[in-house]
DNA sequence: TCAAAAGTGTTAGAGGTACACCCATGG
DNA sequence: CCATGGGTGTACCTCTAACACTTTTGA
């Protein structure tokens, strides 16, 4: 089995969302050369016997302490150059995360873990400003025909959460009642008998996402689309 | 830097088009074991000193002589028992190839390269199966919202032949006077003064997709959308 | 009673979908 | 003149997009 050696790693662009208008990022410090002290995105090699995504998850945990609720392949960045070492190869992944698991207990490899808002990222190790680009195209893409939003928000959610959500995201305003009925003609929501009175103003009903229900109306052909 | 040992590969499915209603993809007949005489994507481990895209269409042009029209990432494979020899993550392509590119001249490593049709295929070696199973979900979603399927006829075709292409790829019929209406409005063909007579029946107005009107639209927000 | 956020319907226009006949050519 | 495939227009209906006031609560 000939080959040069080309190594192997696995990287995760996890995002999560702080209301109103926050998109997130999850960085780490790196503690090592090449890029000391600079903010990359957690991973790491792969494991020979864990699959890739075992092995993501596992580098999160390692890292920073997080569990991610969703997570995709998102794209492998292999151009010859892309770390200064030797040939490396990354495999990386999507993941999103509810506001519920925003702490971070960073333990083993990382000086430190930390949320970056979208617009104010650090200057980045290696090519990572480049895969978090394409991260943020996928997101931006497939919120409008998936139903992702959901992962970035509390099972329990109200829907001016979901509509700034969308907002933030998009970088657009919507319109607030074509928004409800849109989402609400997919019927994949369950209304709650219960509602979130926090700051002035009318309370809100809270809604549940039927994940279950999307998952078999998937399997007939549904489509969500914005 | 630790690591066990992890292998990459890259492989190929190129796609093929016939008229009027075959979508065929190119296979090489491996010539050693593991799965000897089995049917398999084209494709191979990566030379240190090239990128993926150049590893892949290095790989193409020595097993089956084909230069690809259009070559785009589909997804890594990397399941720890995908390959009996070792642990080998496979990056894998989607490719498109014009008719008049369909003529194959195998060199070097394989035994024998051919077009399958896509639901006529062998069975094949590793988690190819798989491999094509993603990048057909992958073409037919795309060509309803880019404009790839003109990548699979030559550079001058009719309505006729693109409509048969579109029955054949998404696998339903279509209205042809609101296809060529939707297809007319995005304004990215050019009519050619040239017909083409074969067959009986009236001679059909030839047509050329504008790539660079595409490119400099994209740019300017464009959607082509089915 | 005021401020703040939640909730609710209607209408005009655009776009999608369904549908059938004439045209140009070769044999 | 017949067979074969190419080319064309209209009407309905659905879905989208625009738009503003009332309700509920806490202070």
């Amino acid at each position: 089995m000939k080959q040069g050696h080309i190594f192997l790693t696995v990287d995760a662009v996890v995002f999560g969302y702080e209301a109103p208008d926050n998109l997130l990022i999850l960085l780490i410090k790196r503690g090592v050369d090449p890029y000391k002290d600079f903010w990359a995105l957690p991973g790491g090699f792969v494991k020979e016997e864990e699959s890739l995504e075992e092995g993501v998850e596992r580098e999160l945990q390692e890292e920073t302490g997080v569990q991610v609720d969703y997570l995709e392949q998102l794209y492998s960045f292999g151009a010859p150059d892309r770390d200064p070492r030797a040939r490396i190869v990354s495999v990386s992944y999507f993941g999103l995360i509810k506001p519920k698991g925003l702490e971070l207990k960073p333990s083993t490899d990382a000086a430190e873990a930390q949320w970056f808002r979208v617009n104010k990222l650090p200057e980045l190790a290696f090519d990572h400003k480049l895969i978090i680009d394409k991260a943020i195209s996928r997101l931006r893409a497939k919120i409008t025909y998936e139903p992702i939003g959901f992962e970035l928000l509390n099972e329990k959610f109200s829907f001016s959460e979901l509509e700034n959500l969308y907002t933030t995201l998009l970088g657009r305003p919507i319109d607030r009642r074509n928004f409800r009925k849109k989402i609400l003609s997919f019927g994949l929501l369950e209304q709650l008998d219960e509602q979130r009175k926090e700051g002035p103003g009318r309370p809100a009903s809270l809604f549940k996402f039927q994940m279950s229900k999307y998952k078999s109306y998937q399997k007939n052909g549904l489509y969500f689309e914005l």
